[in-house]
DNA sequence: GCCGTTTTCGGCCCGACTGTTTTCAGTCG
């Protein structure tokens, strides 16, 4: 039982209760726990087994032994208890544009809606407007809900999100005149997939960004259009949002905007307590504004340091903040080094001088080489003979950018064992192991095997842990804590793969690693120059795993890099 | 259902936009 799975039953209470029009604190109630289990850097199982449930923020003795009951038999009675009667297509309707619990309970009951199909049915029918409150104009757009639902637009990678929303920056940039811009939500937060893109402007002539917003070659259709706000949908395929607002705001908004929806609401709450108020208009103490410039001075009026984006999760961050014990987290420019690239002699399209001449003049004192093992065959992996006539090929070169280190990703073998002998990896400066078949094992088998090759005394990291590829394929199932474990004892570090479509560690991996100690390894994977500015995904992602510079390998000089490198050789 | 340097009971974040409304409910973020 993975705390996803359990989030995802939590988050099922919250919708049925909702449905069924329960109070709405107990629906918030049950969300909350959703969030907090699902971002928990330990198997609930364990806290469980502990005896700790109660002590988790949001859980009370209530939900803690409905989780009790879950975690101990796969079932929850009182889930079957409120379900019962709601047929399940109802529960996914509540996914439906437009459609929320209310109008779902409404539907159900009046007109006996069942599902997806049923509701169909009945617009089609127009028998939504016999239903009070209900006209001609809301049946559309219920219509067009349920054609976007069926659509299923998945969501966007940070990796696509990102560029596509600073475009749309430089668009209204160019068409009117502001005085700050920048992108907020999901986004800000550096989520890994983004689902609506936020962007946030203050200006004096809010009408004239609206106009160079909702104007822009790129608009294929405007869904809505107020004096603060409007939504295009963009021609790749995304919803992109802008809020305009007065600079005296602006700090409030982007605070605001950015969320998360269970940040502010302990913001909000925090505010309350002290007899003040937050909203995207700033801090109030009665009618008072008295913070909403910067989101310095936001975070300063509730008493708090300014958090940065990526964490602000309600994971703990408030409290640290309070404490004054927030983590100084990593930064691109602490990185020194790209440790996983690809180069022609394998699938990459660039040569090893190239990718290190590239790498210099970004700044990087060193990368490492590490082409494909022999059994990727597709990827051209390198056999025994040419993987040495490559190590004595480099050794050679003096190159006039970043040190090149010699290294190699070895799949990982479906029984845990290395693609190479020893006598090849004893002659690497760094050995990356990875899978890269057989994704489909049971849980025990990939833990063995990854367990396996993180306690080989020649294995100096291992590549994307999970080997998931997002909106294509599943991670593959293990026990990441018991690979930590392993990965502690063993000196081998866990790698953090900045490539868009992997983020492998993700955050959630990257906050246990490096609360336990374990040496993280920030990689882009690159198959190409252009590749290597992926670096800030990978940094992004540690970020939001609370990762600070002390745990990153390539954080290091490339003196102190080849001591820690050789220590682990030494035993 | 959770939570507490004002509270173990009575609170629980806040506002824009839309469509349907003569004053507001529902959805969204």
């Amino acid at each position: 039982m993975s705390n996803a799975d359990v989030a995802r039953l939590l988050e099922r209470i919250a919708d049925v209760l909702e449905i069924r029009g329960e109070n709405a604190f107990k629906v918030r109630a049950y969300r909350k726990a959703a969030s907090v289990i699902e971002s928990l850097p330990e198997e609930l199982e364990k806290i469980r087994e502990r005896g700790e449930l109660e002590t988790l923020p949001g859980i009370g003795a209530g939900i803690a032994k409905k989780l009790d009951e879950y975690l101990a038999t796969g079932h929850l009675r009182y889930y079957d208890e409120i379900s019962s009667g709601l047929p399940e297509g109802l529960i996914d309707l509540l996914s439906v544009p437009e459609l929320g619990p209310k109008t779902v309970a409404l539907l159900h009951e009046k007109l006996g809606v069942k599902g997806i199909d049923d509701l169909e049915r009945a617009v089609n029918e127009q028998r939504l407007q016999e239903l009070p409150g209900f006209g001609p104009k809301k049946e559309e757009n219920i219509r067009r809900g349920i054609a976007l639902f069926r659509a299923g637009r998945e969501r966007m990678l940070l990796g696509d999100a990102l560029p596509l929303a600073e475009s749309v920056i430089e668009r209204v940039k160019s068409g009117a005149k502001v005085a700050r811009i920048s992108y907020a939500g999901s986004l800000r937060r550096m989520r890994e997939t983004i689902g609506d893109i936020d962007v946030l402007a203050a200006s004096a002539n809010p009408e004239a960004v609206m106009e160079a917003f909702c104007t822009m070659p790129e608009a294929e259709s405007v869904i809505e259009r107020g004096h603060t706000r409007a939504s295009i949908r963009h021609a790749a395929g995304a919803q992109v949002d802008l809020r305009v607002l007065s600079p005296e705001s602006y700090g409030a908004a982007l605070q605001y905007f950015t969320g998360s929806k269970q940040h502010n609401i302990h913001l909000r709450s925090l505010a309350v307590s002290a007899g003040l108020k937050v909203s995207e208009y700033g801090v109030f103490r009665g009618e008072k504004l008295i913070a909403g410039r910067t989101e310095e001075d936001v975070y300063e009026a509730l008493g708090l340091p300014w958090i940065p984006p990526e964490i602000r999760e309600d994971s703990g961050e408030i409290e640290a903040a309070r404490e004054g014990r927030l983590p100084k987290l990593l930064e691109l420019k602490d990185i020194k080094g790209d440790m996983h690239l690809h180069t022609v002699d394998s699938d990459g399209a660039d040569t090893a001088l190239e990718m290190s001449a590239a790498a210099g003049r970004m700044g990087y004192s060193y990368i490492c080489i590490s082409d494909h093992s022999e059994s990727s065959r597709i990827a051209r992996g390198l056999e025994p003979k040419r993987r040495r006539q490559q190590i004595r090929r480099l050794r050679k070169l003096d190159p006039p950018g970043a040190a090149i280190l010699v290294g190699a990703e070895v799949d990982i073998l479906p029984d845990g064992s290395l693609d190479y002998d020893d006598s090849i990896l004893e002659q690497l400066d760094f050995v990356i192991a990875s899978v890269h078949s057989a994704f489909k094992q049971s849980r025990e088998e990939v833990t063995r095997r990854l367990v396996r090759a993180a306690s080989h005394p020649l294995v100096h990291c291992i590549g994307h842990p999970s080997a998931r590829l997002i909106n294509h394929r599943e991670p593959v199932d293990f026990d990441l804590d018991e690979l930590i474990a392993v990965c502690l004892a063993h000196d081998t570090a866990l790698e953090v793969n900045a490539h868009p479509q992997r983020l492998d560690l993700n955050d959630v991996g990257c906050r246990a690693a490096a609360a336990a100690g374990v040496a993280l390894v920030l990689s882009t994977d690159a198959h190409s120059t252009t590749q290597l500015s992926l670096m800030r995904f990978g940094v992004a992602v540690a970020r939001r795993g609370w990762v600070e510079r002390g745990a990153v390998l390539n954080a290091l000089p490339l003196a102190r890099l080849r001591k820690r490198l050789a220590r682990k050789r030494k035993g």
